[in-house]
DNA sequence: GAGGAGCTTCTTTTT
DNA sequence: GAAGCTCCTC
């Protein structure tokens, strides 16, 4: 059959989408046309008979999906195209356990917890078990519990597990397993799944219920999974019980790109295809039409550095073009500074726009020096990632309300809103309503419903407060069926008392509460509107809870973002190209993260992140880093990333004195002068004033601000003999001072790292009264 | 029980 | 620097 979109793709892109036989691997380098080989290959399985009910396409974003159907219905039809099983993995499957709920002891309307709820979750488990949170802390339980239903441990499995019940005793939380189990218990108890479960429930009914797994297998004739590489235990899983009859499946990935083994993503999945499937076809994706050759090499040379992965050969036939220029700064508000400086010239002399250009850092917390340089230069940009819509305090009240009367079992929403507005039940009758329903085995709701038969022991007061409460939910509760979500979410908000809270003052932060309420009503009416105009019944308050709690920050992109500098994570740009781009931040002790430089194999993950921040570049990239950082309150010094080195010079423009030569400290006090010379010479404006420096702690004298201005007074002589403290020496002890042109010099004994000679000038020296 | 002051801790990436 | 927590007062 002749298909005349196929001409569009390169021999081996046209090669991986006609391959429909069996198992396939496509292995496609950054820039190389991956979405186009999934988008393509769905379109002639359309085009060849398949129909669209029949094809699963995985994707791990809402955004990716929604992209990639819209390029699907331009090649075959928005009505073919709408009957595609597209879309993450947590909400295809969120929508297959919600139709198959009863089989696993859930309910049609059971609620998703996302990662606060359980947190929360956890922390009330450490609290009734009365361990100590010190110990037994929120974020490492949560990441343990996470780890063990990524890889399908149940908590009997994980009892029976003696290795990471060693693990447990040995970092001294014996008790991890019971948390699990309970934590279990009550996610179940309160019908409610969290993320990890929507696919750990997923393998659940697919392994107790054979009939329904071949349902899904006869049903999906064709798989296709969007980054393979970043696919954890459970979703490998599920993936080959669906496609384990026909084998007709196809997964794209790229090893160089797997970046999420802390969300529990196993890169063997990708590497090990091919043994999974015997008969695999394996088809590379190898040329690169993002970026240019300087950048393309110099992310292989990058990259090359790593043990761990599937050689390819990534080229270019684009232009030559500029050299990686890296930029050497002397603090993170430089860093902003020249950055903004760059995005300037950028615009003005080689007609970029914003929006081709993006910040990307390793950690969410260095977007606020951006942010004010930014700022200052009246330069307009968009932050990605943060504290998204559905994060906001009085969002997550209302949606809480919701849940509550869709599913009066909800622990986690009933905690967060009996006592908001404040309706005089305060932690303690909390406290003893959950402790009554845990001695019954059944829901805190359940215990509402019924204070005299469960003995709960309130006084009359309190218990009256109660049971108002639960007569208002109740009310809500009836109409969950016949109103619309529109009509019921606006009748909660105005009944409960919420509408009225965000009302108390007209301080900006109530406006902005109130706006955000008001935004969230608009968007369920949409919501609805949207469910009307396909012609499907009227849209319900648990639909509208069904899509709401797997969004992200990325799906409330407005389109209203024209031209704007986008500033993310790296983590959050992957899959996304701009003409331009700045790394910041690419220092030692930041990228690579401190948490992962303890093995190989994490240190390589960094590596491969580094390489996602490069290859997003279409031309130009650059990268800087800062040698004084503000950070958890502090000054911190750092070295620049070891990162650097990996890539071969020749694609790199470097000022003479960022070279990275092995960063011995003592070299690097030197440098520092050098540094702050000549950035005292050379800089436009001073701007780094007095009042960004962090407040001087009391009992300690400043010496030196850190280099545009000087603030050194004549009293701020140390004297021979005081302690001073330095930011990368320590404490140390004056042994005598001088005057070296002018300025005053000191020589001091920092003891194990030796005596230092200072000059006062530069030297950051705090003196210990 | 509510609200505020002051202390401590803790820092990664997110469907 | 910010969020979370505890303790204190009303």
């Amino acid at each position: 059959m002749e298909i005349s979109f196929l001409n569009e793709l390169n021999e081996s892109q046209r090669r991986a989408v006609e391959y429909t036989s069996g198992a396939s691997l496509v292995i496609a380098g950054a820039g190389s046309g991956k979405t186009r080989v999934l988008t393509y290959k769905i379109a002639y399985l359309l085009k060849t008979g398949m129909a669209p009910s029949s094809i699963l396409a995985l994707t791990f974003t809402n955004k990716a999906a929604r992209e990639m159907k819209e390029r699907v219905a331009t090649m075959v039809g928005e009505k073919t195209a709408r009957y595609l099983w597209m879309g993450t993995f947590h909400s295809v499957f969120s929508r297959i356990l919600r139709s198959e709920a009863e089989l696993i002891g859930y309910s049609k309307n059971f609620t998703i917890y996302d990662s606060a709820d359980s947190k929360s979750l956890i922390k009330s488990i450490v609290k009734e078990l009365k361990l100590d949170d010190k110990v037994y802390k929120h974020g490492f339980l949560q990441s343990r519990i996470s780890y063990a239903k990524n890889n399908l441990i149940t908590p009997d499995a994980y009892l029976a597990n003696t290795d990471l019940i060693k693990a447990d005793s040995s970092s001294r939380i014996p008790l991890m397993s019971d948390i699990y189990k309970i934590y279990c218990n009550r996610c179940k108890q309160a019908d409610a799944m969290d993320f990890d479960d929507l696919l750990l429930q997923t393998n659940v009914l697919f392994r107790n219920h054979p009939d329904v797994l071949q349902k899904y297998q006869l049903r999906f004739g064709y798989v296709l999974v969007d980054e393979y590489q970043d696919t954890n235990f459970a979703q490998y899983l599920i993936v080959k019980k669906l496609a384990e009859q026909h084998e007709k499946i196809c997964v794209v990935g790229d090893d160089a790109q797997s970046i999420y083994s802390f969300r529990g993503a196993n890169i063997d999945n990708i590497l090990k295809f091919k043994s999974t499937y015997q008969n695999a076809q394996v088809f590379k994706l190898e040329q690169n039409y993002r970026s240019t050759q300087t950048i393309v090499n110099a992310a292989n040379s990058l990259i090359d550095k790593n043990a761990q992965q599937i050689r390819k050969t990534v080229f270019s036939e684009k232009e030559t073009g500029r050299p990686i220029k890296v930029l050497s700064v002397f603090t993170d508000f430089e860093e902003g500074f020249i950055v903004a400086n760059n995005i300037s010239d950028l615009r003005f002399s080689d007609n970029y726009r914003y929006q081709d250009i993006a910040i990307l850092y390793r950690t969410n917390s260095q977007s606020r020096v951006m942010e004010e340089a930014l700022r200052k230069q009246s330069i307009p940009y968009r932050i990605y990632g943060g504290l998204s819509f559905y994060q906001r305090k009085e969002i997550k009240d209302v949606i809480a309300y919701c849940r509550l009367v869709c599913n009066p079992n909800d622990e986690e929403a009933l905690k967060r809103i009996i006592n908001y507005p404040a309706r005089g039940i305060g932690d303690t009758t909390v406290n003893k309503l959950i402790e009554c329903a845990q001695l019954h085995a059944v829901s805190a709701w359940e215990v509402l419903t019924d204070m005299l038969k469960y003995n709960l022991a309130v006084n009359a007061g309190t218990a009256n407060k109660l049971a108002q409460f639960r007569s208002m939910m109740e009310v809500f509760a009836e109409q969950v069926s016949t109103q619309s979500a529109y009509d019921l979410a606006n009748s909660i908000v105005k009944v409960s008392g919420v509408i009225a809270d965000t009302y108390t003052d007209h301080s900006p932060e109530s406006m902005s509460r109130q706006e955000n309420v008001q935004e969230l009503l608009k968007a369920i009416h949409e919501f609805c509107e949207t469910k009307q105009s396909d012609g499907e019944p009227t849209a319900l308050l648990p639909d509208f809870l069904s899509e709401v709690s797997l969004l992200t920050d990325q799906d409330t992109d407005k389109e209203t973002d024209k031209d704007k500098v986008t500033l993310m994570t790296v983590h959050a740009a992957k899959g996304l190209e701009f003409r331009a781009v700045f790394i910041v931040g690419m220092e030692e002790e930041l990228f690579p993260s401190p948490f992962c430089t303890q093995n190989e194999r994490e240190l390589e993950e960094e590596r491969r992140l580094f390489y996602v921040a490069i290859t997003r570049a279409e031309e130009l990239c650059f990268i800087s880093f800062a040698k004084s950082r503000f950070k958890n309150g502090k000054t911190n010094f750092s070295n620049p990333s070891r990162f650097i080195k990996d890539i071969d010079e020749q694609y790199l423009e470097i000022p003479v004195e960022a070279k990275p030569k092995q960063a011995r400290i003592s070299d690097w006090d030197n440098d520092l002068e050098t540094e702050r010379n000549r950035f005292q010479h050379s800089s436009p404006k001073p701007f780094i004033k007095e009042n960004v420096l962090p407040p001087a702690p009391k009992r300690m004298m400043k010496i030196n601000n850190s280099g545009g201005e000087k603030i050194m007074t004549k009293n701020a002589t140390i004297p021979t003999g005081a302690f001073v403290k330095h930011g990368v020496f320590g404490i140390g002890k004056v042994l005598e001072t001088s005057m070296v042109n002018g300025n005053e010099k000191a020589d001091i004994d920092f003891g194990e790292k030796g005596v230092k000679s200072l000059l006062l000038k530069f030297a950051k020296l705090e003196v210990l009264e």
